[in-house]
DNA sequence: TTGTAAGCGTTATCAC
DNA sequence: GTGATAACGCTTACAA
């Protein structure tokens, strides 16, 4: 492939003033700068964007980690982010953890050895996490998405996951509900999750309500009816369950219908996340919306700013209650279908 | 940062030996390697990735160009590529084009200025696309995805659309169902949509029936109900639709639903690209299976085959018709709502 | 307005 | 085994 030395003979000029014609063609004289071009067509010249990174110590590019591209709420925030890094001239180098902290170590290492110009991480656990700890002491701005560690090391956009899963929950007390559950994914996993379940627990609480242990599921976007089936039957089944995701809202709607439950009538269900799917199930599912798209447009603006020299911010951006089908009030004469001998058998 | 001459004069070695502690630590002495090694730790250096790109002239980061990251199609297969790619010491610089073509162009352009070592395309329109004539032309390797030319300049991996579709309707077919329906996204912008409506035409025509015209939705992954309203009702009313993917199957279902149809005994809803979320549902849809991991993994593999020099090769890989509850045979007397007065309404 | 020349941080080819 | 030294393709003072 061509190089700018070669456009600059065919051109018959320098090297530097070849690459002005590229940088700064204001400077040249008109005909120069046109024969430089001319040359550079010719020659099929396509600056080499890796010897301008060496030279000035710049990529324009920046590193992006997240746990999986499985969950909508990820591709939805890539989409905006990738929009708004291309319209700023950087491109993303996108990566996928699974949750893994060895893979979120190993990643972050690469991406400093190809010197992106700055990572935009969502990581499973933002409090102790030893590789945000290792970022710290480096000079490459770092911006955390969803993420809300409560040290402030770390600048981090994301909504008040607490206040957000309390909203919903006293959505659901004021419908009537009293009997509530909250199923998460690996909890151990997600420092989001912990802090949903703290929101659920202080709604409760402030009705005078006894919060309910947390149910696991043993994936992130996959529900397990089995592990639910205790808290389905009986005089103390649930009358609405909250979930961490809306993936697992989703697939949890599902199952229960399968297993016979009549959605909002036997169970009310209610997402987090607000992926724009959810609406157009039927019944629509209620969630929790976090600005998807708006958190990833600052994410990638705050960052750039970053890079500029800003002084970092730590940014709570507003979540709402999207309503939907998946809620309604109890029906206290609503009887739970008997439980199948094997509820979650599936084709 | 610390370089590697840094490291060598810590070490007391020359620049030569530093870098060969990392590139061919064998050929060191083991006091040797140790005392760069050590050097370097104090340093925390960093092997600079660009300065050996610049100089191996080989950035091992591969080009991904997709429409959207809106369908979980795409991004389920991102996540095997991603996997896929590190796995090889390769990293993935992602970019969506929403089906635009002179965005297409520019990513393409930007990215052979990153001088990646490869490009997996999926583009809108693979026949007459300028970006893929000018791609024959330079030395970059370069995959399609997806896509399915009916030229072979390019080398792809796809299903057979054509036929993929066309088991899908002699399903339809063969459950007794005649007034088949088939509706498609922007169809001008993808060229896998017109294919599949061949494999549709194709197999209505193989039972004596008169395929119908393409049904056009104005957006890709969001069915819309007014254009549809036509066929739904009367004594010509369709009993069963075909969706060139999931996303406008399962916005579809969701509408019809709320226009009071019931699925699949008003009507069979088939979708097309088998993504996770689809067999979660309730009805669970049936669809089209294309294994969009095995894709995923198989484009990596193969673009990097054709990086170390071997020959390309056009994959089809096969594709599965998942059963699923929004399908069952045409039920005669069953009676169409009637139609609202606004059928599309909603919150 | 244009040219000269010194890097950016590696790898690779020779020597020794 | 190890060391000099010349690239890789560009940007950017500084000179002219």
């Amino acid at each position: 492939m061509a190089d700018l030395l070669s456009v600059a003979k065919l051109a018959g000029v320098s090297r530097a003033t070849a690459a002005r014609a590229f940088s700064q063609p204001e400077l040249l004289r008109s005909e120069t700068r046109r024969r430089v071009l001319e040359a550079a067509r010719r020659l099929a010249f396509r600056p080499n964007r890796v010897a301008q990174q060496l030279r000035t110590r710049s990529t324009r590019i920046l590193g992006v980690l997240v746990p999986s591209l499985d969950n909508p709420v990820f591709a939805e925030q890539l989409q905006a982010m990738e929009t708004a890094a291309r319209q700023a001239g950087y491109s993303l180098l996108i990566t996928t953890t699974g949750y893994d902290a060895s893979k979120e170590a190993e990643i972050v290492e690469e991406m400093l050895r190809q010197r992106v110009d700055g990572l935009i991480l969502t990581v499973a656990e933002a409090d102790s996490n030893d590789v945000l700890d290792k970022l710290g002491k480096e000079s490459v701005p770092c911006l955390l998405v969803y993420n809300q560690p409560a040290n402030a090391d770390t600048p981090s956009i994301s909504v008040d996951n607490r206040a957000a899963m309390a909203d919903a929950t006293t959505h659901l007390l004021d419908l009537g509900h009293r009997r509530i559950g909250m199923i998460a994914g690996p909890v151990l996993q997600s420092d989001r999750a912990r802090l949903r379940y703290e929101g659920y627990c202080q709604a409760m609480r402030a009705h005078r309500l006894p919060p309910l242990p947390l149910i696991e599921m043993p994936r992130h976007t996959h529900a397990d009816l089995a592990v639910l089936e205790p808290h389905l039957y009986g005089s103390e089944r649930l009358t609405a369950l909250l979930c961490t995701n809306d993936m697992l809202a989703i697939s949890l709607m599902g199952d229960l219908q399968r297993a016979g439950f009549s959605i909002p009538a036997d169970i009310s269900v209610v997402g987090f996340d607000g992926i724009a799917l959810g609406a157009l199930l039927n019944p629509s599912l209620c969630s929790v919306v976090q600005p998807r798209a708006a958190i990833g447009q600052a994410a990638v603006n705050t960052l750039l700013a970053m890079i500029k020299g800003e002084s970092p911010t730590r940014e709570r951006l507003s979540h709402a209650l999207r309503q939907g089908d998946s809620v309604g009030p109890p029906t206290p004469g609503s009887a739970a279908p008997f439980p199948s001998t094997s509820p979650t058998q599936r084709r």
